[in-house]
DNA sequence: AAATTTAACTTTGTATTACAAAGTAATGTT
DNA sequence: AACATTACTTTGTAATACAAAGTTAAATTT
């Protein structure tokens, strides 16, 4: 059976799971087009990347040079994790028991 | 890109999600059994079972042979919305855009 | 027949959380 | 100096997961 216990409820809830796609897809995601990408207003994007942030599954780096723009990118604990869901994910789409 | 706004928010919950993949699985469960494999309280998975109901995912039947069980099984409905949220989950773990 | 057990609920309460809207701080542009 | 933009923060609301305990009806045991 799958364990449907391991489930990450932090990579699992839609939003964050759209985040940790965007990033798993490709290195590293300004706030902005982050927003941009995923409809969302700035004060869930946020809220979402901080617990995110909080989990240890991403990190941000700040560049300053032009417009102050904000980066985000996976940790290695979040690439993990995110692999780990992704695992489960397959077991579910496999309807294996 | 994927679209997370299709993400069927009624199939998406974790418990939710395992008692579709339950039913997807095998045609019918009793809710004892159910409630054996997923190891939820009466109430929590009474109330997941009730939602799934009110979507038009699932029907039951009741059988009063022996001690009376109740039966679920996915409606047509539910095993097409099934069907479309694999899609996604099979999209996000290929990683494709 | 009375008491007990079991299945399938219902009710109640708590605690979390998603999300939007509006406000703020800091920097850049005109 | 005024305005725009980015990246937040704050606040409030509404939804919901979940557990625990109580209820009802049927079946079995005594």
């Amino acid at each position: 059976m799958i364990d449907f216990d391991k489930i990450d409820k932090i990579i699992h809830e839609k939003g964050r799971l759209s985040i940790m796609t965007l990033l798993a897809s490709r290195g590293s995601w300004s706030f902005q087009d982050m927003k941009d990408q995923l409809k969302m207003s700035d004060g869930n994007l946020i809220t979402h990347l901080r617990s995110l942030q909080k989990a240890g599954y991403l990190n941000k780096k700040k560049e300053l040079k032009g417009r102050k723009v904000t980066y985000y990118f996976l940790t290695s604990s979040g690439k993990k994790a995110f692999n780990q869901y992704l695992k489960i994910l397959e077991q579910i789409v496999k309807q294996g028991d």
